[in-house]
DNA sequence: CGTCCGATTGACAGCTATCAATAAGAGTGG
DNA sequence: CCACTCTTATTGATAGCTGTCAATCGGACG
């Protein structure tokens, strides 16, 4: 239970949320009727970030499985920490996170979502995290026994996701190595890093050095374990020495090279393969 | 910035392991025919971790597969950070440990494998970490290609792959939680909570409040984001509170409830289900 | 009994959190 | 178009937790 004075900061947000529509009790499914989103045509959208590997002929069977899809605002949860849940979601226009809250109102991001992450996996069905969004979003949802199926009919999308889940893994464990054993400047760096690469790599999104990024102060907060004002400090420092500048949510990587060193990241290799120089030396 | 002052502290494990036996360019592939360790016979062992929802046709299926099987010293890597692998691991006997290392020497622990965990996945092929093992351990590997195939025959197996995943990245999460947003104090006690629980879940593994770790102070410190200074402290003060012992390796829970409250989580939903008490009641 | 490695404890420094005040924007309404 | 309000960002001062450095303890082993 948040004491008012910790929240303040920290919990800021998921207030917002909880004021601004918040907990969607039955998510709107908007069921089979393809939904088009900020003119995006789903039943196409979902097979350009799911296909890789997938034959034309797997795709039309993961199609006839007709899955639903929802539609949520800015600010919504698709699911919360604590639900039974036994969907899989398949994000495939907009920006979310997932996080996990303790009792006293501290708050872990954990994963930024964009388009062509997939989450809400089997497991126990109760969810240890809750998932809101930062745009607005569509999922497209299979139950779990629909999943199953699609499975049977189309061994390689079984593949596909084992893919995805294990670039899931490796990202949070970045992640963690970040919050870990990095400076407060070195997360920040690597996180603008992370997600400009990121973004890069999902269609219809810049590939140059500038951005939308749809997050407040506390968000980056938040995923680094630091508080506000930390961040704030780092991005301030990062602005001075010319490497990039976040004003509202406009992002410019003026320095890629140095933001690298600035993470502490061998930019070649963690971000392309995701290695160490060093340490890969040592390997060869 | 750790340079070669802190380092004695935080990569003195790797270096013992570099020393003692290290890597091994070409693991000791102990090829098909069934090898023995510790006691265990290893195409028994292999159903019994891999085998929830699968029949005892599909586990014929798997084993006619004939993974091959990998035995490792303690100390030993079973791949390192940068390595192309194209293997899926399963650990069937002992303890292990995923770790990352900056350049700098600081060491990230990212997860504790014990029997049942499997990784290794697909991903690009390089790995952005490396295996240590803690124990001897013994592996099933796979090539890409054979569970590829696998999968294809049986469609189960790729389903129950996808829940060890899921499992294994709530585990991350949950861990990312604890480096995060966790004091010090709090940390230790989760991480001790969460090695029991596994390792009461795990076969052939004590369920009283007695074990014995296969850890030194500075793994409990890397897996933390901790120095083991720090956590030799809070272990001192849970032994003063009679809450957990941990001397040498033999760890005793002395009182499981307030364990969990120094761990600021809610048995009953975290460690069963993974929820949080008071969110949960929002959700109801 | 001596050596060695890891654990333990103490003193102190430093990074980040906390608290507090101000600035900067984005809307809103007159 | 400007004043007003609200939210978020920014900056400063201080406190506290954890890291760093260093010394001692303790058990394992030969």
């Amino acid at each position: 239970m948040p004491s008012l004075a910790s929240m303040s900061q920290d919990t800021m947000h998921s207030q917002n949320a909880a004021l601004s529509g918040g907990r969607l009790k039955q998510p709107h499914l908007a069921s089979d009727h393809g939904i088009a989103t900020s003119g995006i045509q789903l039943p196409q959208a979902l097979p350009s970030l799911l296909a890789r590997g997938l034959t034309p002929q797997d795709m039309l069977r993961v199609n006839a499985a007709r899955p639903t899809f929802v539609t949520l605002e800015p600010g919504q949860s698709l699911y919360y920490q604590g639900d039974d849940c036994n969907n899989i979601y398949l994000l495939l226009d907009g920006w979310a996170f997932r996080h996990q809250i303790l009792e006293d109102g501290r708050r872990q991001i954990l994963d930024f979502a964009l388009p062509g992450v997939v989450f809400g996996l089997p497991g126990t069905g109760i969810m240890t995290h809750s998932l809101e969004t930062l745009t607005g979003c569509t999922f497209s949802v299979f139950t779990r026994e629909r999943l199953f199926d699609l499975m049977r009919d189309v061994p390689a999308l079984g593949f596909r996701l084992l893919e995805i889940m294990a670039a899931a893994e490796a990202r949070a464990f970045e992640h963690l190595t970040s919050v870990g054993r990095r400076t407060a400047k070195e997360r920040v760096a690597h996180l603008l890093l992370e997600l400009v690469t990121r973004a890069s790599q999902t269609p219809a999104m810049p590939r140059d050095g500038s951005m939308t990024l749809p997050l407040m102060l506390p968000h980056i907060a938040d995923a680094l374990g630091l508080t506000s004002e930390t961040v704030c400090r780092a991005l301030s420092s990062m602005r001075k020495d010319k490497i990039a500048t976040l004003r509202g949510q406009k992002l410019d990587i003026l320095d890629l090279k140095r933001l690298a060193h600035a993470a502490g990241v061998d930019l070649m290799a963690d971000f392309r393969h995701g290695t160490n120089g060093e340490t890969l030396r040592l390997a060869s």
